[in-house]
DNA sequence: TTATATGCAAAAGCTTTGCATGGGT
DNA sequence: ACCCATGCAAAGCTTTTGCATATAA
């Protein structure tokens, strides 16, 4: 959304990119680039495809190959939804969520919630376990409250 | 794993499956059996198949007929881990519970935190949204706190 | 008797991989 | 130069489907 936020990850993946011996060519500049700018909630490799496929820049092979490793090294989130297609959104501490799905339509909204994020800490003390991850997936309707009797 | 778990679902299901007008083949009985007996914590189609394949009861087809069925009817849940493939649970509600995920070995272990569920409910009404359903998926590192230098 | 269940084999859909070529550093 | 990146096409896997036959109610 802000481009704070895209930058900050573009610099960090470029970053961690080179850093792990690996070369910039143009699909993976390509998919980078997209997800920096809209890959903060939920994109499937399909629709990466989709979106470099117009204007040519990126194989699906390719696209494939940048998302693992995007994954590999912490730079992408790869999660599986109610269709059983992986999804991907950017890793960015500043902008963890989780998503509130509509049992109606399927879409899905990101939302933040602190004091969640302090319950699923004390579970893991419960546990005695020290969590490192977590995924939250809450499904609901998302209907406005229903207008008095107005058709 | 107690028995009148196991017999609880198996009623239930049989006679939701009756009711939708459904009718109980060879197949069918197999792998509903199956599940009530094992099916209480991610348990994959292929695990099935395999299951069913030694005694010839069901073939994959069937199996996923089945799966789909029990899953559209509320019977089973049908949930994605990390590696992409369905994997389905009873649907009991009192035996209600999330999932934690070793991060070495990837081994799960369900568990059941009642102050979790309170958060959830809590979440829901900040949102503003009724909460019909919810997963959570915890990862950390299970082994045991570190034996003070006993090699 | 009639709608549903089943099995087989083929198809579908997403993802991965082998291989030859192109390109970054 | 060396190694990584890329694209294409083929292969891999899980899951779905068409169709002919068997079977429950």
């Amino acid at each position: 959304v802000s481009g704070a936020l895209r930058d900050r990850w573009l610099a960090r993946a470029e970053h961690r990119l080179t850093q792990a011996g690996l070369r910039a060519g143009a699909a993976r500049t390509a998919v980078v680039e997209l997800l920096a700018r809209e890959g903060h909630c939920l994109m499937s490799a399909q629709e990466v495809c989709d979106r470099l496929r117009a204007t040519g820049t990126a194989s699906p092979a390719s696209v494939y190959r940048v998302l693992d490793q995007l994954c590999d090294l912490g730079l992408l989130h790869r999660l599986y939804g109610k269709d059983g297609v992986a999804r991907y959104e950017i890793v960015d501490p500043e902008n963890h969520h989780h998503h509130l799905v509509d049992e109606g339509s399927g879409e899905v909204r990101p939302f933040k919630d602190e004091q969640l994020e302090e319950a699923i800490e004390k579970v893991g003390r419960r546990l005695g376990v020290r969590i490192t991850g977590h995924e939250v997936t809450l499904r609901g309707s998302l209907e406005r409250p229903p207008k008095r009797s107005q058709g």
